[in-house]
DNA sequence: CGATTTACTTACTACTAAGTGAGTCGCCGC
DNA sequence: GCGGCGACTCACTTAGTAGTAAGTAAATCG
């Protein structure tokens, strides 16, 4: 499918580092039929946003069908991210926002409201899990659930260009832990 | 400057989002006379994280000296990160990690050593503050020191792309007081 | 059955990218 | 005044980019 062959690359070289050639050739079609299903680029990148963003939040509703505490599903957020990398990739939102400034404008809304959204979910568990005294932080849900999103978009970056994807595990759980502490009652 | 110009774009658009004619535009020269410089674009953009990486040591070389203990100068280590986003920037390695998986080979071992490097000088400083007993964290001094560079790198990324500059400054403080904790003597 | 739609291909345009090689211009020591 | 040299420009090639226009075989619909 399209979609898939575009997004493993956008996750792997960004948007800007692929080609409709690209994709074609992965799919054994010509560019200009991958031209007939998204007219322009950006109607690819737009789409591409959009799906994963459905998905992820998707992912996020399934954790909280898990009944384990505040605590289990943020360590299940941070399992997302892992496995992501795992798979050689980064988060398309992390990578689309390195590119942000060279991204045609109907793809930065998107871009920002995928994060809005992880920040909105993390606001809600941290809030719940404070209420229930299981979890225990510093200041405002929704500080820490920043810098939560950015800590684990971060460490990915920087461990793809480090090698080791097995040093975004270990770093992402000390973030976690440090941000956050689970409280046993 | 070539460099100065050229550093410019990457840290805003990243190295595959700016032209020699760009650069020369900006300079009132022509493609070529950078060409004359700097013969393949891979040469440029080994020299961009050469200064920028040297630059950043002589900062924190610069921090070193203020003898105000070890918070202070963690403090310090993300003032340089929003300041570098206050002026509409990311880290040059962070954006050039993002597109690390496009970059040549030769720009990518650099890039690697620029975050080494910054693991090396904040494991320094978090044991020397343990050592001191000012500074409280869990963990190896080297796991808490990989979660703060990837949290200003996220935070920075993710700030950019929310249109928020100041929000990173919270985002930074926080990551920086959970991963780390200042002792009262 | 004929009309239309879907999913393409072929062949192309217009443009931009990096990179090259030959030539020019101004300055500096002699 | 002259040779040489560093810093360019001009004119170019090659290769790739997004995007378009026209045509086609097969499926779908009324």
């Amino acid at each position: 499918m399209i979609l898939d062959a575009a997004e493993r690359r956008a996750q792997v070289l960004g948007f800007n580092g692929f080609s409709y050639a690209d994709v074609a050739g992965e799919l054994g079609v010509t560019a200009a039929s991958i031209h007939y299903h998204f007219p322009a680029k950006t109607d690819l990148g737009v789409r591409l946003i959009e799906r994963y963003t459905q998905r992820f939040l998707a992912a996020l509703a399934q954790i909280e069908r898990h009944p384990d505490g505040a605590w289990a599903r943020l360590q299940d957020y941070a399992g997302i991210y892992e496995r992501v990398l795992a798979e050689g990739r980064l988060c398309l939102c992390g990578i689309l926002a390195a590119e942000y400034e060279t991204l045609p404008e109907r793809m930065r809304g998107p871009i920002g409201a995928f994060f809005g959204a992880n920040e909105d979910w993390l606001t809600a568990q941290l809030s719940e899990g404070r209420q229930a005294g299981v979890l225990a932080f510093e200041g405002e849900p929704r500080g820490v659930a920043a810098a939560l999103t950015g800590a684990l978009e971060g460490a990915m970056l920087v461990a793809r260009a480090r090698g080791g994807a097995e040093a975004f595990v270990s770093t992402s759980a000390l973030a976690l832990r440090s941000l956050c502490q689970p409280l046993s009652p």
